[in-house]
DNA sequence: TGATATTATTTTAAGTATAAAATAAATTGG
DNA sequence: CCAATTTATTTTATACTTAAAATAATATCA
């Protein structure tokens, strides 16, 4: 009847989790439901207008916030995946030409891995843009709950560091 | 020196992304970050502990919460996949013997995704425990922080919703 | 020293994920 | 009714991701 719809919940893991379910699920299924919707704009928007991935994009910006470099098990941890990983995901990069290894001299075993001209020219063109996509998507936040949830965060993230499940090394905050 | 070590912060992805950087994105690294580290203590426990993988856990949980079963878009819609994707794990769950898939009556494209009697079984011996890990994780959040994370999060939900980068239908919430 | 352990990376195999094209069935509008 | 469109799913090709094994180099310490 109406021409102008109405807004309907779309349907993510909340749907049809929730009542009976305990608040720290609850919780948990809504943090990754927003880390997921966020990821997915992202990496949609990544490809349409720079054709690229999330993955070369994090690469690239890890990089660019070490201009010494870093070798592939700095970069496994902070991009929090595995080794093998971030082998692939280098080689395909130095493909491209974005990114260069280069041997350790201290330790045979490692390499350095920078970003190239071509590297840091193509992240310098992308990151205002993806900071643009970042700030539209919090836009619905004020800056005080922005902070709150930040603070929040770290909360958790204390959490789940000193309560981890397994590879519990007791000296990681 | 001391035999006891003091904790050191984890490399992650804010590590080198601080000070500088706009209050959005480090909210969405922090994000980010919480959300990657409780899905890697998550998926290794479900290997260690029960031998499965994260992505089989979560459509047999999507499954158990719709016991009329669901169609391929429906498992793709809320475990935000793409199609192609709950294709492939159905068929491996199926093969398994966890799931079954039922014809439509009467959309002859169209198939309800159900579990079976032995993927029931699976998933209770499953749930409690799981949800024994993410109790665990949440323990260092009062109930009052819980709840103000929750909501907050709810906040950010709809923001992404509405300022989405691509695929804005304008009508889901 | 030299055996042992640890660390850094790569390789392998299997699974997970996407986008795009293909297939097939249902819906819509003339 | 029927052509055009939309919807549901599968297929394809490629990329990403992991865990585990393999390699190779470094560190440790009796």
């Amino acid at each position: 009847m109406s021409e102008v719809r109405q807004p309907v919940p779309a349907n993510d893991r909340e749907t049809a989790a929730n009542r009976d379910d305990k608040l720290e699920l609850r919780l948990w299924l809504r943090l990754l439901t927003c880390s997921s919707l966020i990821e997915q704009n992202v990496r949609g928007a990544l490809r349409l207008q720079f054709d690229t991935t999330l993955p070369r994009f994090d690469l690239l910006a890890q990089l660019d916030r070490a201009p010494d470099g870093l070798t592939m098990s700095e970069l496994s941890a902070r991009m929090m995946v595995s080794n093998g990983n971030i082998t692939g995901l280098a080689d395909r990069l130095a493909e491209e030409g974005l990114v260069k290894r280069t041997p350790s001299q201290r330790d045979r075993r490692s390499s350095h891995i920078s970003l190239t001209p071509a590297g840091k020219k193509a992240f310098d063109t992308m990151t205002p843009v993806h900071e643009g996509w970042i700030d539209r998507m919090m836009a619905g936040l004020s800056r005080q709950e922005m902070q709150q949830l930040f603070q929040l965060l770290g909360k958790l993230k204390q959490s789940v560091h000193q309560n981890a499940v397994e590879a519990d090394e007791g000296d990681k905050v």
